[in-house]
DNA sequence: GCAAAAGTGTTTAGACTACACCCATGC
DNA sequence: GCATGGGTGTAGTCTAAACACTTTTGC
């Protein structure tokens, strides 16, 4: 806080401060995060969840929308601070701080295309994650853990899904972030009677069977509430 | 993350790090934070919250104790991790990011006592708060919210109680941070159902009444468990 | 009429809430 | 014997969990 100098008058040295980001979705029924693979130094060729330094006048927020945007192609997404990481040793390169983000997306709304900054961006498991750059397994693991409580004591689900959505579709989205199937009727019954969800006219038909009723989020601000 | 360089070679410029730290207690019955007066500068006799800068190749954790230890006088207390502020407004001179860390002690270890850092260091009411620099009432506003979830699903209460104490001692720090009183026999069972606390063969008597049961943490490190 | 997913209620056990009186002590 | 805080049990309500069959559709 204090900016303290030293007696020439010079600004204290302190730790480079950087963004990153978790950007979660579940596609296929599996929980996945979208991760890059740097392009040269000293972590070439290895993942890491995308992310860079911060500017000076610019808020944390910010830095991390813009980053995701200029980077990686990602726009106007649910942004939340994780965590921020502070280890001396977490960069071989030199000392930096990495405030994390978490992020959701519906994965219908956009597919990860490469940019200049990177040499590959794709979307992986998280349960069986390539070899990680940095500490970024462990921000992973951490964020993962905050997406599981999160999902159970608040509606941010709402950001995992279409507007639109069959309750069979939501279901399987708790189940893949919880990696635990649940009691249909139960479930149901639930997410109707604390609001979380409404039913609209309109259904949806895939196949060779009843069609479903669709869904929508009774609200899509968040909004902490029991689920599970 | 990763350290972008300028066509110069010189490293990109960056906000400070800061590490804030709340220091709560309970006393008298009133959930109460340690407070500094800034002594000069923009700021000067407003209020803060202990923090100072990051060094290089300092973890945040340890700038943490440092500064506490240093600017406080305050030693091996219970820290964690609470959020990172980084509004480019939030000091008006000159950015910083502050990562605020979390404290709780039990008031009989320490009484605090200013030193050349501060203008002066004292307990306050945490709902009746001076006026604060930077943006530090919002992040103590964040922390109280953080203490009472954490109150009721974790045994972090340990370290606002010494060694030993009654259940009465127990439950009116509960109730000094949660601002509202509960039930005698349904805290009491639940605190003893779920091996939060265990008797010990020793009691206290204060006054001309009943001596009370003295009382351990089963654990005394955190720990996750549904208390409320 | 059959395959495939959607949809729907009831029962049971455990947890939480509300509530009032006796106990041990010092003076 | 009275004032003070310590200590205890039960009944009623609510919530969570377990569980299986009927419906609608396309072919």
């Amino acid at each position: 806080m204090k900016h303290k100098t030293n007696n020439l008058g010079e600004p204290k040295k302190t730790p480079a401060v950087a963004v990153d980001t978790l950007i979660f979705s579940v596609i296929d029924n599996k929980l996945k995060i979208l991760l890059i693979k740097i392009l040269g130094g000293a972590y070439k060729n290895k993942w890491a969840i995308p992310g860079g330094l911060v500017d000076t006048n610019e808020s944390l927020e910010k830095a991390a929308s813009r980053i995701l945007s200029q980077k990686a192609g990602v726009d106007g997404i649910y942004l939340e601070q994780l965590a921020t990481f502070g280890d001396p040793k977490r960069d071989s390169r030199g000392h930096s701080v990495s405030v994390a983000y978490f992020a959701l997306v519906n994965d219908k709304l956009f597919y990860p295309k490469t940019t200049e900054y990177y040499a590959d961006i794709a979307w992986k498991n998280v349960d069986t994650l390539p070899t990680m750059a940095f500490d970024h397994k462990k921000i992973i693991e951490y964020g993962k853990e905050r997406l599981m409580s999160k999902l159970a004591y608040s509606n941010i689900a709402y950001a995992l899904l279409p507007k639109e959505f069959t309750l069979t579709e939501l279901q399987s989205v708790y189940e893949a972030v919880l990696g635990k199937v649940l009691d249909k009727r139960n479930f149901r019954k639930k997410v109707q009677e604390i609001k979380l969800v409404k039913e609209t006219t309109r259904t949806r038909q895939l196949g060779a069977n009843r069609p479903a009723k669709l869904f929508i989020f009774t609200q899509r601000h968040p909004r902490i509430m029991d689920i599970l």
